[in-house]
DNA sequence: CGGAATGTTGAACCGTTTCAAACGGAGTGG
DNA sequence: CCACTCCGTTTGAAACGGTTCAACATTCCG
């Protein structure tokens, strides 16, 4: 299972779940999202554990999406997330939530009530500062999607997914992968694309044929990573961003 | 010239730049970015007023817009910014930017040094609060947009986009407008949806037609706002969010 | 083993693009 | 005031990328 954990926000719920003082007053906990569950739903079975809708959901390993689904019923994804982003942020704010977010393996979920959280951003601004820095990013991520989804033909497309997908499951670039497991089928591929399932089988098939990419069961290698990436036009600028004062966790 | 008053962070400014003992030290200052101009180089020919590189900027009034341009050349428009957003938060932290951010019309910009910033997100949690809240607006928003291109049709792309803007221009409901300027030419609006300006042109006409806008100089009305919404599957929901709490700014 | 989900392939179709040409209005200089 | 240019809009015809539908193969999983 793929965690993060140079993540800052990842180490600070390691740290908070071993605190003592605070898991027994139950305000952190860790819990198991089984594989494509969505986190409505989890939540609604977890309320035992308390009440889940007081709480913002943390990944810390594993991978989600999250999608919309329009008037027509067409869905799209519009975004995968990584351990150490935070699922349901906007909770914390009043507001219809107008996306969902569905796992895509097993992941690890760390529970933290709104109250907790507003305490820690409020009294350390390090971590009100990862929080941020972590919004800037997905809202990178975002416009780089846009872009992705409206100015580049179907191999572009994915094979700047991909590129995208092998740097940001490997943990902060650190451990780079050029083989790594890609458990999506090609209709949420085609999801989070705007495309069909079926043209993205061609579209794959294409990539293949031109030794850019290899399939094999749940899993896909790069041969060459710099054909990818040229053929992507990936730059991986936009997706990653630093504290200029660089905090400490 | 629109300007949304309640905003909370454009009330806060105002405050700001009215505040002596703060203008005297330059830290707080407004600024205009005339029509179709790129932030970019506003900020050079503004660096003898100071250091525009740490500074971030504020939309007051007007609009602007943000864009990337794809390897070949393609722009795609990645959002539409009104007042009360900033332009280049992400300035704060070190990072390429990756999109650029040019006026649609004239509009009126507050730059406000990044120590000035970190000092108010710090010492009054609701500053933060408001930063964070239009952060996750944003991103709700970008995540319509991806929607929109990838999966709505012409029509109603183009339908969305004109429900959103009369909506977003008109200072948060209070003051909606059926009739309002549309300053974007057709290659501008393509360029929101990943369209060609041929197509919007086709697709304008066609909802001209079928009596859902009308269109003058420089404007557009909308004679029946619920057609549009219905046409458009629009739903305002995610271009809305209250902080629970009620902070007072 | 059986059934459901996913992947694969072909052929016809269609929404959008591309290219090219013409049109209109605004601004400018003679 | 006209001629000129520039920019955005408009229109048509052909071409193309991606969709749709339908059938079949394969893998997964209870």
């Amino acid at each position: 299972m793929n965690t993060d954990r140079f993540h800052p926000l990842v180490q600070l719920i390691d740290r908070l779940s071993l605190h003592s003082s605070l898991s027994s007053e139950d305000r952190v906990s860790l819990f198991e999202l089984p594989y494509s569950l969505k986190l409505f739903e989890a939540k609604r079975f977890l309320s035992s554990k308390g009440d889940a809708t007081d709480h913002c959901h943390l990944l810390i390993s594993g991978v989600a999406y999250r999608y919309s689904v329009s008037d027509e019923g067409l869905r799209q994804i519009v975004g995968i997330h990584t351990p150490g982003e935070f699922l349901d942020l906007q909770q914390l704010y009043v507001g219809t939530v107008e996306s969902d977010v569905r796992s895509l393996i097993r992941c690890e979920v760390a529970a933290i009530s709104h109250g907790l959280l507003r305490q820690l951003t409020e009294e350390r601004p390090s971590i009100g500062n990862a929080l941020f820095t972590s919004m800037l990013v997905e809202l990178s991520i975002a416009r780089e999607w846009m872009l992705n989804i409206g100015r580049r033909d179907a191999r572009t497309r994915l094979a700047h997914f991909l590129c995208e997908f092998a740097f940001r499951i490997s943990s902060r670039g650190l451990t780079f992968e050029k083989k790594y497991e890609m458990p999506m089928t090609q209709e949420q591929l085609a999801d989070c694309f705007g495309l069909t399932a079926v043209h993205v089988n061609r579209t794959f098939k294409g990539l293949v044929r031109d030794g850019l990419v290899e399939r094999s069961k749940n899993g896909i290698t790069i041969p060459n990573w710099e054909a990818l990436v040229q053929t992507a036009g990936f730059n991986d600028r936009y997706l990653t961003l630093r504290n200029r004062t660089s905090p400490q966790y």
